[in-house]
This record gives structure tokens, C-alpha cells and sequence, in this order.
DNA sequence: TACATCCTTCTTTTT
DNA sequence: GAAGGATGTA
């Protein structure tokens, strides 16, 4: 490609809307982009025009995106279209851009630039403290509920002062309480000069707001913006963009608002309906054509979402055939659904083009993951679990991060107070309570220690163990002040600190086990480090863009494309992310509409467009799974259908010839009626063997064979090989048996 | 103060 | 059916 010439650019490569959508570039932009229209190629082929076309510098556009993930993939294909110019663009999720700004400003409003990142486990043990110092029993008021409506404040911009005006808490009797634990916990965040999540937005739009210079530097630099997901926006980032873009009004967002779904997270989805109110002079493209699903896939996510009333009025026009029909199937309980899943992945693998990467299942909760992942094991299928409980959250990682923050943050009492005992020195609650008076609110905790020492009111065990902590943070600081390689550094903090000690010698499962995560988290390092260019920065700098790094993964951000193997997540994590077969699991009333939105309309009409995200990830199958009674909390409860399988155009839908039970509304393809479960051998009901056993006469799953008093049945398990391995067979007389191949004298039957 | 054991609550969804 | 908190014991 050479830019030779008027027409050197690949504009060939979209339809017309698309192409509007590419080359509109000043003013403000609305793009619609319906589900699998080509969104991503859009904006990257927007951001290459600009550069190439225009001749819009690369330091000048600004793309946010709300994960990692999208954003390394948008900035690798801007890059594969200009070449190194690309590499300039600034592509970055929303939360990493605000960062970025206040690590660089926010001392203009008082607080230390180096300032930790508080997650939500961080903020919820602050709330905690915070209402037991209120003495609030939190079964009145649950520190969740509470943590849930500082985090709207925030994200709606509210002060303590304002909360009282928003509507929902002002009819709360528990008003004052909450407005005065959001008043401490504040005062408990800056006094240990961390920000929460909510925070970077809220404090990057109020420096924006106090410090006009500095918006104004912002201002001039950046002529182009961009904003991905806009229906996800809330309003805090919504007022940032406006800031940013009010002067050059060059700003393009993109989305569809019928795949809103982080209401809960106070995504306000009249940012994109009223996009065109805001920003009278706008232009509007949409992207009505899908590229992605077949027309059966594609009509039955459009009837669904067609219930919904809060949306844009508009049809997808589906650009492939139709294909199969969507398939619905009922289990008798999750793992009948779970082997159903597993059976299906194995069958289109045998008799169809598939691999396992081409799978995906989705759920609504991450606890359905269990039941799916018990039947991969026992079949032998290889998965990637995305989310779930998360690498970072490791007692041992956030350890071990606290330390590398409080090394950093001297002020930061949420990391003291988690490592001040681990390993176990001596410093139980009583003396830490000592230490935090000596504090008395205002000083660090290393300086509230030696006041703690100095008046004697901690001694013995606790005093020594208090000024070991002492000496090793100077030491480590010190070490920090050379140059030194990061993961040096932290092999040292392992060190230095003696937690890596007390773990060795517990020499229990759980601690090796944990040992073992941090060497994983050793290996984060390096990746850190050959990343990025690590002599350009000094030590402190690089461990501080390393814990900020960090800090903002999200569970998609793990997701990585190599290897075979199918992969579980929620249907939030589904978001953005495509496969050729999808399996939706759970479609149920209570789990698909989730049980809180029972009687909150708006939050149904979220569910339902939470299923239609799922459903249009899928491009060749689609199979929704239900289970007629599914273990929560430990115990069986009898579900009901989802309410949303009666929404589905019946003629895009039929019930799957291996279903167990009838689901209303569906119809059944087949005339016949299931074999009653228990009868018979279910389809693919064997299991995959990533090396076949080798030897002529070695037993296989799937094979026939006959037992002398169980009679035929069929291999499922092979584990093994030879006359030691061990099988399970099913006999449609006697059930699933394990058996020892040399002892069962099988007879093979040949077909 | 540390550790074991019992109990309770909990499950949406995540940057 | 786990994780966090409360309680009990050394």
C-alpha cells in the first residue's frame, strides 16, 4: 500500500454507511453500529483515515475504549493499517487515560501523585470500617449497599453534601448514616492519599473543571476524539468527554444502545439516545448491516430485543444465509445440561469443520461455571475459563501488592493494615488498634508505629514485630532508589519482608500452592519488563506504571487466542467477542432475567438486552440450555423457563432432538418423543482423548463393546492405556461402570 | 495473639 | 458449598 495517487485508500473495503462513518471527520459523529456490523474495522479505518487522508498528526487523536483488551486490538489494527504512525495514536481504556492525566496533574488539587488505586475489595474493607466506627449493624446497612451508592454518586458526579438531592436515597430513612459513611470514607481515602475507581473519572472531570489550563493543554492536543461503547458511558465519563471535545467538537461515538448492559455500574444509556440533543449539530450514520450471524441467529436476537421499549426503533439486515435454526434444549438439572453442552461440542467437532476454540458458553453468574466445567473434565474437553475468581485477588498477590503500593504510598493505610501481620508478626488487632490511635487520623503508618514505640503503648512481641516491618520498608526503599531491575525488586520485597519464609515453611498443599502464585506473578513482571522499555525509567517510576497496569485488568483482558479450547464466561464478559458456536446456559426465570430485576422493568429490559448481546456473538449456532432444577446455595430448587424463550419468533427457534423436557413456547422439530432419560445413550455421549490410545486393539471412547453380564455398552472414559487402563463404560442395563480393561473381559463389537 | 472450628451469608454482572 | 466473620481454646 502506497500513498500514491487520490484513492489509495482501501475505502473499497466497506459499504456506504460504512465508508459515511469513516470519512465524516469533523463535527460531532453518532454511529450506530448495530450488532456485528463491522464496528471495530470502522473506527480503526477511521483513525487511519485521519492520519492518512488528513493528515491528522497521531498525538492528536484520542480513542478510549473500557477494556485493555479492545483497546491492544484496535491499536494493533490502526497499526497494521498506517504502519509505526498508528503507534502514536493514544488508545487507551477510559479508567488507564484518567490515570494517566492524574498522575501527571492531580497534585494541582492536593493530592500526592502518588497515589494508590483502591479496588472495590479495598474500598468495601474501608466502608466496613467505617460503619463499624459509626456502630451501624450491617444488617441494616449492608456495606455493599452502601459501597453500591457512593459508587453511583461518584459516577453521577454527587458530593456527600448533594447525595441527599438524588431521588432513591433521599426516600432512604438510612440517609444520613449514608451520607455520612460517604463523607468518612472519603476522608479515610484521601487521608491515605488512594482514589477509588470511581474516583479516577471523578477527579479527572474536577480537575478539569477547577484547573482550566489544564484542560486547556488537553484541549489543544487532542483534535479528534473517539468513544467506543458509548452506550456504556456513564455520566461521569460522559461529562469528560464533553470537556474535552466541547472546544473542537471533533468527537465520534460509537455504539448500540440496544447492547447496553452496565446499568447496574451506571451506564447511562440516554448518553447515546440523547447524543443528537446534546450535540445539536450532529451527524448520524447507522451500520444496519450484520455480517457476523446467519439469518436464523440473526432474526431471532432481533424479535427478542424488538420487546424491548426504551430503544432506537431499527432491523439488522442479516447478510448471510440462513443456516440452522437456533437450538433450545431442556435438561433435567445442570449437569444433564452441562452434558448436553459437552455431547454437542464433541458431535459438531466429529461430523462438522469445528475446533474447540470455535466454542463458547455463556452464563449469567459466574457459580454456573462449576457444573459446565465438571462435565469438561469428565469428557476430557479442554476450556479457558474467563473471570471468575481472579488472579489478583489471591490472598498472596494482593499481599504482595499492598506492599508494593505502601512502598510507594507511605500514606496508604489499606495496604498497612493488610500487611501489617502477614507474615504473622506478632501484631494481632489489639495493637493494631494502638498503632491506628498513635495515628490519630493524620499521620502515615510507619510514623504512627514510632510514635506507638516511642510512648511505649506497644511492646514485647508486637514492638519487635513492628520495627522488623520498619526496617525492611526503609530497606526496601532504599533499594528502590538504585537502579535496580523490577523483578529483582520484588523477589527482594519477597524477601526483605520474610513473606516468602513463613509460607516456605508451612510446607502445607495451600502454601506451595501460593508460592507458586507469586512465582506466576514473577512472571507478570518479565512480561511487564520486555514490554515496556525498561531503562527509560526509573525504578520507582516503572514499579508505579507497573502497579497501575495491573490495577486496571479486567477478566476480558486474560482472554488470549491461543490455544484450542472452549471458552466460559459471562454474557458480560461476552460483550464485543464473537464465536462460530455459542451455548447460552441458564435460560431461566430468576438466573436469564436475572431474580432482581423481577418487577423492575428497567432492569428486564436490561436482561433482555443482555440475551440478545449473547445471542448475536454467535455466527454459524446458536444453543440456549435450560435446567429444570438447578443447585443453588448447595440445594435444588425447580426452575421455571425463561420468559424470554416465549420472545424468540418461533419460526427462527425449534427444540433440540436430544432435550429431556418440553419448554413452552418452542416448538419440537421432531415427532417423536424423547427417549426418557436413563434409556438410552445420549448422542456423543463419550469423551475426547487428546492422543488416541495407540495399538491395534486399544480401546477407544465411543466404541462398542460387550460385558458378560452388563451386555453392550459404550466406552466413555479411557484413562490409560493398554491392560492397565482404566475405562468407563455405559450399559444401557447396568449404568456407568469404571472397569480395569485386562480384569472386565470386554468383547469388542465392530460395526 | 494465633489458630481451629463453627456459623452465617451469600451470588449478578466489573473498570 | 465457599468465604468471611464470630467464637472458643491454647
Amino acid at each position: 500500500m502506497k500513498t500514491t495517487g487520490k484513492v489509495f485508500f482501501p475505502l473499497e473495503d466497506l459499504n456506504r454507511n460504512q465508508q459515511e462513518a469513516v470519512t465524516r471527520s469533523e463535527g460531532p459523529l453518532l454511529v450506530l453500529a448495530g450488532a456485528g456490523s463491522g464496528k471495530t474495522r470502522v473506527i480503526t479505518y477511521r483513525i487511519a483515515y485521519l492520519l492518512q487522508e488528513r493528515k491528522v498528526p497521531p498525538y492528536a487523536i484520542l480513542a478510549v475504549t473500557f477494556t485493555n483488551k479492545a483497546a491492544a486490538a484496535m491499536r494493533e489494527r490502526v497499526i497494521g493499517l498506517t504502519g509505526k504512525e498508528g503507534r502514536a495514536v493514544w488508545i487507551s481504556t477510559f479508567h488507564s487515560a484518567c490515570v494517566r492525566i492524574l498522575r501527571q496533574h492531580i497534585e494541582k488539587l492536593g493530592i500526592s501523585r502518588h497515589f494508590s488505586i483502591f479496588d472495590d475489595n479495598d474500598s468495601t474493607r474501608v466502608i466496613k470500617d467505617v460503619l463499624a466506627e459509626m456502630n451501624i449493624d450491617a444488617r441494616v446497612l449492608p456495606p455493599r449497599r452502601v459501597s453500591y451508592l457512593i459508587g453511583r454518586a461518584k459516577n453521577a458526579l454527587v458530593e456527600p453534601d448533594h447525595m441527599a438531592e438524588q431521588g432513591e436515597v433521599n426516600r432512604d430513612h438510612l440517609m444520613d448514616k449514608i451520607v455520612q459513611a460517604y463523607r468518612m470514607y472519603e476522608e479515610r481515602l484521601r487521608n491515605s492519599q488512594a482514589l477509588d475507581f470511581d474516583d479516577l473519572l471523578y477527579f479527572t472531570w474536577r480537575l478539569f473543571e477547577e484547573k482550566p489550563e489544564v484542560l486547556q493543554s488537553y484541549e489543544n492536543l487532542l483534535h479528534y476524539i473517539l468513544v467506543d461503547e458509548y452506550q456504556d458511558t456513564n455520566h461521569a465519563q460522559y461529562q469528560i468527554i464533553r470537556q474535552l471535545s466541547a472546544k473542537r467538537r471533533n468527537l465520534c461515538v460509537v455504539g448500540d444502545d440496544d447492547q447496553s448492559i452496565y446499568r447496574w455500574r451506571g451506564a447511562d444509556i440516554t448518553n447515546i439516545l440523547d447524543f443528537e440533543k446534546d450535540f445539536p449539530e450532529a451527524q448520524v450514520v447507522t451500520l444496519g448491516e450484520n455480517y457476523r450471524s446467519t439469518g436464523n441467529i440473526l432474526s431471532a436476537a432481533s424479535g427478542l430485543i424488538s420487546k424491548n421499549t426504551g430503544r432506537k426503533e431499527k432491523q439488522l439486515l442479516a447478510i448471510r444465509p440462513d443456516g440452522q435454526k437456533v437450538s433450545a434444549y431442556a435438561g433435567m438439572d445442570e449437569r444433564e445440561e452441562g452434558d448436553f453442552i459437552a455431547a454437542s461440542i464433541l458431535e459438531l467437532i466429529r461430523h462438522e469443520n469445528f475446533t474447540f476454540k470455535d466454542f463458547s458458553v455463556f452464563y449469567r453468574i459466574n457459580a454456573q461455571s462449576r457444573a459446565i466445567e465438571d462435565t469438561f473434565l469428565r469428557m476430557n474437553i479442554p476450556y479457558t475459563i474467563v473471570g471468575g475468581v481472579r488472579f489478583y485477588d489471591r490472598k498472596e498477590i494482593r499481599d504482595l501488592i499492598s506492599y508494593l503500593r505502601l512502598i510507594l504510598n507511605p500514606a496508604d493505610w489499606g495496604s498497612f493494615e493488610r500487611i501489617v501481620n502477614a507474615p504473622t508478626r506478632g501484631i494481632g488487632k489489639t495493637s493494631l488498634e494502638k498503632i491506628r490511635k498513635a495515628g490519630s487520623g493524620s499521620l502515615s503508618p510507619e510514623e504512627a508505629i514510632q510514635a506507638a514505640l516511642k510512648s511505649g503503648t506497644v511492646k514485647g512481641k508486637a514492638a519487635r514485630g513492628a520495627g522488623d516491618l520498619l526496617e525492611a520498608l526503609v530497606m526496601l526503599r532504599n533499594k528502590l532508589s538504585i537502579k535496580i531491575p523490577l523483578d529483582e525488586f520484588i523477589v527482594a520485597v519477597l524477601d526483605e519482608t520474610g513473606y516468602l519464609r513463613a509460607l516456605q515453611a508451612q510446607a502445607t498443599d495451600e502454601a506451595r500452592n501460593r508460592v507458586e502464585n507469586l512465582h506466576e506473578f514473577l512472571v507478570v513482571v518479565d512480561d511487564f519488563m520486555s514490554s515496556n522499555l525498561t531503562d527509560q525509567k526509573n525504578p520507582v517510576e516503572l514499579l508505579a506504571s507497573f502497579l497501575d497496569q495491573i490495577s486496571l485488568v479486567a477478566d476480558l483482558d486474560s482472554l488470549k487466542d491461543e490455544g484450542s479450547s472452549v471458552t466460559l464466561m459471562t454474557l458480560h464478559t461476552a460483550k464485543g467477542l464473537e464465536f462460530p458456536v455459542v451455548f447460552m446456559a441458564g435460560m431461566e426465570e430468576d438466573l436469564l432475567p436475572h431474580y432482581r430485576a423481577q418487577g423492575e422493568p428497567a432492569e428486564m429490559e436490561e436482561e433482555r438486552r443482555l440475551c440478545y448481546v449473547g445471542m448475536t456473538r454467535a455466527k454459524e449456532r446458536l444453543f440456549l440450555t435450560m435446567a429444570r432444577r438447578r443447585r443453588l446455595f448447595g440445594q435444588y430448587d425447580n426452575t421455571s423457563p425463561s420468559r424470554f424463550f416465549t420472545e424468540l419468533p418461533p419460526e427462527n427457534v425449534e427444540l433440540h432432538s436430544d432435550t429431556t423436557h418440553s419448554i413452552p413456547g418452542i416448538a419440537d422439530a421432531f415427532s417423536s418423543i424423547p427417549a426418557p432419560p436413563g434409556q438410552k445413550v445420549a448422542i456423543g455421549d463419550f469423551t475426547y482423548v487428546p492422543e488416541p490410545v495407540e495399538g491395534e486393539d486399544g480401546l477407544r471412547p465411543g466404541m462398542q463393546v460387550r460385558h458378560p453380564m452388563f451386555g453392550t455398552g459404550q466406552v466413555m472414559i479411557v484413562e490409560g492405556s493398554g491392560g492397565d487402563a482404566r475405562i468407563t463404560v455405559y450399559f444401557p442395563r447396568g449404568g456407568k461402570k469404571k472397569l480395569i480393561a485386562k480384569y472386565a473381559n470386554l468383547e469388542l463389537i465392530m460395526d
